[in-house]
RNA sequence: GGCCUGAUGGCGGAGUGGUUACGUAGCGGACUGCAAAUCCGCGCACCCGAGUUCGAUUCUCGGUCAGGCCUCCA
């Protein structure tokens, strides 16, 4: 089977065929980085991160080239920098760095490109100039906008049609356009504000045009694949690709081959936002669960449909993943009292071999609610080898299993490390003692005390399992 | 007002014109000293109405409800 992705623009899902297999490209757009991540934004970078782990997979390593852009001009980084008395540079690296290993912990590699608005400007203003000179920009008051008669095609993708567009306008439109739907392309900077030098006056760039040059740069025109939250799709998209296409470029080969648009995480109902402020910040649920957890639970439902945020979500998640890697921890015990555990590392998905359904359900558009399913029939599969006291069996079934896991990211952590995370060497050894004083008693029946000590282990959040050459033990709640 | 999504069991969430995946929670059983883990089994879940059809949760139309975009937004 091969890959198929749900296009935005022809609205269906397509085979998925990139201009050049040596070179597959995507972009997609990343943070305005001026304050912590929620979770809700964490979700197109895992989502697009699955993405490239697939086509990487597919096509090899050295073939897909990823771009993750980074807004680092934007008012809400002016105000921030005002309010702190700081240059804008320090709160976004603060805030970069920050972004950066949140989603590491979620699993997302690092993509092979991170354009940053401010290191891109001398590409920004050399293509407004591209636009100015060809008639689809004008300058005006100091802004340069872009024209959007200029280019015919203007609200195809988001399919807006341009004239209830103008009618149903919620904003003022400013009195220097020449049409009401024209954007911004350059604009003057505020009194104190960071700004660049242009023909068109000291400013900076609009939203819009910054990802535009950071694709022309980083990627070049066409690219196969455009991705981004589905909130992005209009204005974001539609402009980028106008001011792309205009900015010299042949229409009919088109600025991306397939729009990708991620569907929102709701919490409660409602799109999670900071101006509504129902929010859960990346920063702070990897404090309380593993990075694995929330990965899944970014997940476990089709990147296009909405995704229900809610407290039960992540514990659900750790429970699911319990599953897993309780099978995968029951082979390596088997294994290990046999011909022994194989050297494996999680790295080694790119070259590995994963079990069929799950591919297909992952070239299926990314379904990895049935890639899932795929991973718990596998884990079943480990478990009925294990029964059947096959060694082959076990090895094979187990390395399906993590050959599939490791390509999603998950099964990264060595069982034993996380069913017991977060323990420290005090309390591993006060569990050991009292493991030995429960495993002593109960060789003497004394049942009583086998009880009380098993209490005590739950007093400290751990939960013991007897088995027939002595008990195990692990984390019973994430913390 | 315009454009666009979605409505599946307690929760999360796939999928399908004809036994409704999967996980989690719950219930019964096996195993266990008792548990846990594991295994086996269970629960009349597909928003409403009409239509097409031998048959619709799945297709069509209408409705209701929810959400998104049109302004910074993943």
């Amino acid at each position: 089977m091969a890959l198929t992705l749900y296009d935005t623009m022809a609205r269906e899902k397509r085979p998925f065929v990139p201009t050049d297999p040596a070179r597959v490209t995507m972009y997609v757009c990343g943070p305005t980085v001026y304050n912590f991540a929620h979770i809700g934004n964490a979700r197109p970078v895992v989502v697009f991160d699955v993405l490239f782990r697939v086509l990487r997979h597919i096509y090899g390593e050295k073939s897909v080239i990823y771009a993750a852009n980074v807004t680092d001009v934007d008012d809400k980084i002016n105000t921030k920098a005002a309010a702190e008395g700081v240059p804008i540079d320090t709160i976004t690296d603060r805030y970069l760095a920050i972004y950066n290993a949140d989603m590491a912990t979620l699993g997302a590699l690092p993509p092979t490109h991170q354009p940053r608005a401010t290191q891109t400007m001398d590409a920004i203003v050399e293509m407004i100039g591209r636009l100015v000179s060809n008639g689809s920009a004008y300058a005006a008051e100091g802004h340069v906008l872009f024209n959007t008669q200029a280019y015919a095609d203007y609200g195809k993708l988001s399919r807006q049609p341009m004239d209830d567009m103008i009618a149903g306008a919620r904003v003022d439109v400013a009195p220097y356009k020449q049409h009401p739907a024209d954007f911004v392309l350059w604009k003057p900077s505020k009194e104190g504000e960071p700004v660049w030098d242009s023909p068109w006056g000291a400013g900076r760039p609009g939203w819009h045009i910054e990802c535009s040059a950071m694709i022309e740069q980083s990627l070049g025109l066409p690219i196969d694949i455009h991705g981004g939250g589905i909130d992005l799709l209009f204005p974001h998209h539609e402009n980028e690709m106008a001011q792309g296409l205009c900015a010299g470029h042949d229409h009919s080969v088109g600025y991306a081959k397939y729009w990708m648009h991620n569907g929102f995480l709701n919490m409660g109902a409602e799109k999670m936002s900071k101006s509504v402020g129902n929010v859960a910040l990346v920063h702070e649920l990897i404090a309380q669960a593993p990075g694995e957890a929330l990965r899944w639970a970014l997940l476990v439902g089709h990147y296009r449909a909405p995704l229900e945020w809610n407290g039960e979500l992540i514990d659900q998640s750790r429970k699911a993943l319990d599953r897993i890697y309780g099978a995968l921890q029951d082979a390596n015990r088997f294994l290990a009292s046999h011909g022994g555990v194989p050297e494996t590392s999680a790295e080694d998905w790119r070259t590995n071999r994963p079990a069929d359904r799950f591919m297909a359900a992952l070239e299926d558009d990314l379904n990895t609610p049935a890639a899932f399913a795929a991973l718990f029939e596998l884990s079943d599969q480990v478990r009925l080898a294990i029964r059947k006291q096959s060694e082959a069996e076990v090895l094979h079934s187990r390395q399906l299993l993590l050959d599939s896991a490791n390509l999603l990211g998950f099964l990264t952590a060595d069982p034993e490390e996380w069913f017991q995370a977060g323990v420290d060497e005090t309390l591993r050894e006060k569990v050991d003692g009292l493991i030995a004083q429960r495993v002593e008693a109960r060789a003497s029946k004394d049942w009583a005390a086998a009880d009380r000590i098993r209490d005590e282990l739950t007093a400290l959040n751990v939960e013991v399992m007897d088995g027939p050459t002595g008990a195990t033990w692990r984390i019973k709640d994430a913390v």
